[in-house]
DNA sequence: GCCGTTTTCGGCCCGACTGTTTTCAGTCG
């Protein structure tokens, strides 16, 4: 059992617990070692091998017994019986907006409610508005509840949420009254899906900028309606408007000197957030969204900076507002001067119509360009991926003329020929040795037999990223965001592997199947990896995507150097040549 | 269930909003 499974069974029984009306603060324990074991670095069978996961914090004794019998034998009894007393309906009610565990019982024990489908039932024919503490109100919400997850309701992916958000705040940014505005939550700390849009904004006036908020074109839903919040249900078309988005969307308005604090506060994450005050406390300060204060004074900040600054730290980057460190670097001076944007001078794994990309290498040249990269690198599909049009032998030949003569006619940007080359199911590659020394650079990845088992594809991947033509591992984990799957593979090993041979590892940056979490840049950083940015992009759109793993690489504490597209064309060229 | 330079017991962030209440519990972030 991987930490991933451990970290969902520990989160499933905090949620039970709090559904048997638990004392809260044991299931939220459940909870947070869940987050715990989830930003584990190294393997979890070998920590709790060594019995190191007591070292953790948010785990104690009874925690890593229960992890370790979980591990060695892949059951728990205590969760098994746990389960067998709570109908699983009920985890899937608690979703409902407005919908916490003493609702949830209350309808389970009183009317013996245990699925969304019989509470929708009851909700029509009032049952459920006669209930004590219910009423009305709370039966129409529920109804308008199990609809929106019946549409919606889902985590979007960060790309999708951000299109919205910026469209949200486009909308509120035309009117008047706003003296500062900015989008926080998990959108402004670059999480990769995110539950909802945080806008905050700075005014004199907040009544009438919530009425225009609630207003505006585009929310299909408001959930509440207050003095200084609103949250509203708010949806957009995305996709040259093939597709209609819904996301929760919250906005906060504070005067204009509470704003580096509310921007802290809201911005989170949670646990970052209380260590923040916990941090405060230890200062004689009590630290909440509306000021820094003292028994007797308060303490002014203009922004951010001078919150972090009253307290004896360093700026801390959202991207780093975890709890995995950053204060204690913080305070020590010892925060990373993470990769920026700007640092990323080109980028490596772009397909062109020569295979399956919408795009012509020339116009992917000039897109690139206008991003501002000073080089680009071209990786069309190997001769095994028919279905994406691999390029045979005598199709690469044709597409390097092409990108010769591109390059002759497009000046200021660099192009290298590359390939993205299949690793076949025993580990050789899809081209001889004659052809893959055409390229200046080869990434290999896995296309096919995703079905391996682990040692196998393992083995596999290893045996592909030590062949001397290999310059960088594609999609190392192949994890789809969203469905959170990937082909099994020790990730640890390859790791490794990819150290010891000099390997380049991908963060996939692509947002569908966004690859390496921060999780694994860290452990690959540790290891001695170093990293590249690819977008994996099949059109010029898609080029933009290396901004999502910048936002991972920074998340990871890169930085510049960690990175090899970081790099000038120069520098690449060279680097390329030596292998 | 975790945790400890005020603590091994008694805390555990805290304020806004809603709905059902008549002073507050539940939910959310």
């Amino acid at each position: 059992m991987d930490k991933h499974q451990v970290a969902g069974i520990l989160d499933e029984i905090g949620t039970l617990l709090e559904l048997q009306g638990e004392n809260p603060f044991r299931s939220q324990a459940y909870h947070n070692a869940a987050r715990a074991l989830e930003q584990l670095e190294e393997n979890l069978a070998d920590a709790v091998a060594a019995d190191r996961l007591r070292a953790i914090p948010g785990i104690g004794q009874t925690l890593q017994e229960k992890i370790k019998v979980l591990v060695t034998t892949g059951r728990l009894p205590f969760y098994e019986e746990l389960r067998q007393k709570t109908p699983p309906g009920l985890v899937r009610m608690l979703r409902l907006p407005g919908m916490g565990p003493k609702k949830v019982r209350a309808l389970y024990e009183q009317l013996g409610i245990e699925e969304l489908e019989a509470l929708k039932v009851a909700c029509q024919e009032g049952r459920v508005a006669a209930l004590k503490g219910f009423g009305a109100k709370t039966q129409q919400k529920i109804l308008e509840g199990i609809d929106f997850l019946g549409q919606a309701g889902q985590r979007l992916r960060i790309d999708q949420a951000r299109a919205l958000a910026d469209v949200l705040v486009g909308q509120m940014r035309d009117g008047p009254g706003i003296i500062r505005m900015e989008v926080c939550g998990s959108l402004r700390r670059w999480k990769e899906t995110v539950n909802d849009i945080d806008i905050l904004l700075s005014s004199d006036q907040p009544g009438p900028l919530m009425e225009r908020f609630v207003k505006l074109p585009g929310v299909t839903q408001v959930v509440a309606q207050g003095e200084t919040r609103s949250s509203v249900v708010f949806s957009h078309l995305l996709y040259d408007n093939r597709q209609l988005v819904s996301i929760p969307a919250d906005l906060r308005v504070v005067r204009d000197d509470q704003f580096p604090f509310a921007l802290h506060y809201f911005t989170g994450s949670k646990q970052h957030n209380i260590a923040m005050r916990a941090r405060a406390q230890q200062h004689g300060l009590k630290l909440n969204e509306y000021e820094l204060a003292g028994p007797d004074r308060r303490i002014p900040c203009r922004d951010e900076a001078d919150l972090f600054r009253a307290l004896g730290l360093a700026y801390i980057p959202p991207e780093l507002r975890e709890h995995t460190g950053e204060m204690e670097a913080a305070a020590e001076g010892k925060l990373p001067q993470l990769i920026e944007p700007a640092d990323l001078r080109g980028t490596f794994h772009c397909h062109t119509t020569w295979s399956d990309g919408n795009a012509g290498v020339e116009e992917m040249a000039l897109a690139a360009r206008r991003l501002g990269f000073k080089y680009l690198g071209l990786a069309d599909h190997s001769q095994s991926l028919t279905i994406a049009h691999g390029l045979t032998p005598d199709r690469v030949r044709k597409q390097q003329a092409e990108i010769d003569a591109v390059a002759a006619r497009v000046s200021g940007i660099k192009l290298f020929k590359g390939i993205e080359c299949d690793i076949l199911a025993d580990g050789s590659l899809d081209f001889d040795d004659d052809v893959l020394a055409t390229f200046d650079y080869v990434v290999a990845s896995v296309h096919s037999h995703f079905g391996q088992p682990e040692p196998e594809m393992t083995a596999r991947i290893i045996r592909a990223i030590s062949h001397p033509r290999v310059t960088m591992l594609g999609h190392a984990t192949g994890r789809l965001l969203l469905r959170r799957e990937g082909y099994k593979v020790d990730l640890e090993a390859v790791l490794q592997a990819a150290a010891r041979h000099g390997t380049l590892v991908e963060i996939n940056a692509h947002p569908h199947r966004l690859d390496l979490d921060w999780v694994h840049c860290k452990r690959a950083k540790a290891l001695g990896v170093r990293m590249v940015i690819n977008p994996d992009a099949h059109s010029t759109e898609d080029l933009a995507l290396v901004r999502y793993g910048v936002a991972v690489a920074r998340q990871a504490w890169l930085e510049k150097d960690d990175v090899f597209n970081t790099r000038t064309a120069a520098q690449v060229a060279k680097a390329l040549q030596k292998r």
